[in-house]
DNA sequence: TTCACGTGTAATGTCACCCTGACAGGTGAA
DNA sequence: TTCACCTGTCAGGGTGACATTACACGTGAA
């Protein structure tokens, strides 16, 4: 099932950033935690919070804390693998999904091609 | 060749928001003037041009002032197909393509998965 | 002339986003 | 204890996006 248009935003608005851009490159690489990656992108890590946190509810990260070795909490984050499509037709589905949610008026179909593919 | 951080960007901001959504599956039925087009999205006039010019910039519509039989002026705007893929891979050649447009330092290549697709 | 329609833009206000700096708390090692 | 790490959050400021209102201007028809 496609996203809604509040869905769509999110992603769109969560990629919508160069930092976050960036920090997804940066894990493309492999898991990392939050003070090591402040350091490896130059971000103080307050503004990285709230890049991760705009990332995490998007589905594009995920975080978990975890205790290292020393004892130590560390907040690890990683990628989850994602695939968007964007075209008219996306477009058009995310916003007849909030139609759908609502009081259906209609109930057409047609030929629809699939926004999500975690097929990595 | 895909698209750089900056062009990417102003994709990704062009489509977030619920109104431009709106604005692209109003357009994909047919050109529309402006005033036409204000009134069946019920937004002031001002505001989607505001809203027009963003799609424009970012590729992603087209306008052209037009006469009408009356002779009056009428700008109309028509939806470009658009056809972009968000992934891994295309954000890391977005980041790519930026450092290669200054003084490269490396040039590895990898197998593309190229962004921008005009075939419908 | 007045009306109804269209384009284009300037002035203004509100608000979310982005970013910095500071703080509170926890751990293990010297 | 002090230091060097880490997490988590809050208060403040700057800036641009979003949205409304009003204006200037042109056309054809009544």
């Amino acid at each position: 099932m496609p996203l809604n248009s509040a869905e769509l935003l999110a992603v769109l608005a969560a990629l919508g950033h160069v930092q976050r851009l960036r920090v997804i490159e940066e894990l493309a690489a492999g898991r990392v935690h939050v003070s090591e990656l402040a350091r490896r992108l130059g971000l103080s890590r307050p503004l990285l919070y709230m890049h991760l946190e705009r990332l995490e509810k998007a589905g594009i990260v995920t975080g978990a804390l975890e205790l290292s070795a020393d004892g130590k909490a560390m907040k690890y984050f990683e990628l989850t693998p994602f695939e968007f499509r964007l075209n008219v037709d996306t477009v058009r589905q995310a916003l007849r999904a909030d139609q759908d949610a609502s009081p259906g008026t209609s109930g057409n179909e047609e030929g629809p091609t699939d926004m999500e593919d975690t097929s990595t």
